[in-house]
DNA sequence: AACATGAGCAACCGCCGGCCT
DNA sequence: TAGGCCGGCGGTTGCTCATGT
């Protein structure tokens, strides 16, 4: 026996809506509300759309206090935060954000900041990168990189996180490991509630990847000095080079089972020849250390690409 | 200038789970 | 307890516009 669809699809209205029928939802949700029913309500208010479609439009763009683009610095690492720690939730990773709906941060992240992670550059980044370029050799060395870094903070590929970093508030990241070597223990009580929820006690157990910052103990108010090494330092002052033993993060990212599309790199499947260096240090939680110290110098960057040596 | 290509985003589709009868 | 209804959610599609050739 086959499901009964939610309307009668022949004689609802679909695609773009148009501002009359925004105006005639919103004045009737704001004087009446939704009436908790969504399939009833465009017949009640003479709309010919399916309820779902009216309940769309109104949380992801009628409802008051909704952004929309603009992602912050800070957004963007909460994203990344939640989408390592449970996976493509948009929902619940979107009630982090206020103003930000799930769909909104579905296509942020399909569209722009998985690129960002994954060096994949836009054309405006690519130009962007290019203006830099050529403004570098041309011996307009900061001119460059402020125009590489224009977009939103980001170049794509050549771009320093860290030094992105340093630029941004202090307030710690979540998921980070700003008071010790554990994910979540600087992470915003709410978040923290919320992915100890979904990730069990296995969250709490979580290991960081040994993605280390260098010893700068007294530096920072809130940072204690890594207890926990696993992996062996570069001698020559590169503490993280941007090698990550596979094994390692298989253990970390794949502790509550979820599924991270688009990081199938850490689980040595996918595009085999990924390097570490070509995703961005987003993905390593000590960028947030040193947003979270002042005056910490650049620790984590490799001037070149590092193989993985996974193949 | 015209066409091709790609990025960004709004909206749709269909599955799932909770609630109600 | 089973079945239907509905809301919620994530994945996907398709349109529009910007950019490249």
């Amino acid at each position: 026996m086959g499901r009964a669809p939610c309307c009668d699809k022949a004689s609802v209205k679909k695609g773009p809506w148009s501002p009359e029928e925004d105006a005639t939802l919103k004045s009737y949700i704001e004087q009446n509300g939704t009436g908790g029913n969504w399939i009833a309500l465009p017949q009640k208010i003479g709309l010919r759309r399916c309820g779902k479609s009216c309940r769309l439009r109104w949380l992801n763009y009628l409802r008051p206090n909704i952004r929309h683009g603009g992602f912050s610095d800070e957004e963007d690492r909460i994203i990344l935060s939640l989408y390592i720690s449970i996976g493509s939730r948009w929902s619940i990773i979107a009630a982090q954000l206020p103003g930000r709906t799930d769909n909104d941060i579905k296509n942020y992240w399909n569209t722009r900041l998985k690129k960002k992670l994954f060096g994949k550059q836009s054309r405006k980044d690519q130009r962007q990168h290019q203006f830099a370029r050529q403004a570098t050799n041309s011996g307009h060395k900061e001119e460059a990189s402020e125009g590489a870094a224009g977009n939103n903070g980001f170049a794509a590929g050549a771009y320093n996180w860290h030094q992105h970093a340093m630029a941004m508030p202090s307030r710690p990241m979540p998921g980070s490991m700003v008071e010790g070597n554990r994910i979540g223990e600087g992470v915003d009580e709410s978040i923290r509630k919320l992915l100890f929820k979904l990730g069990g006690s296995s969250f709490a157990a979580l290991q960081a990847p040994p993605c280390l910052p260098p010893p700068m103990y007294g530096e920072a108010p809130n940072f204690v000095a890594p207890s926990v090494h696993t992996a062996p330092l570069n001698e020559g002052g590169i503490h993280c080079s941007g090698v990550l033993p596979a094994l390692e993060l298989d253990e970390s990212f794949q502790f509550n089972q979820v599924k991270l599309d688009g990081l199938e790199c850490f689980f040595g499947m996918g595009d085999q020849s990924m390097r570490w260096n070509e995703v961005s240090h987003l993905v390593c939680p000590n960028t947030t250390v040193a947003s979270s110290s002042q005056g910490m110098q650049q620790y984590c960057l490799a001037e070149e690409p590092v193989d993985l040596g996974m193949q």
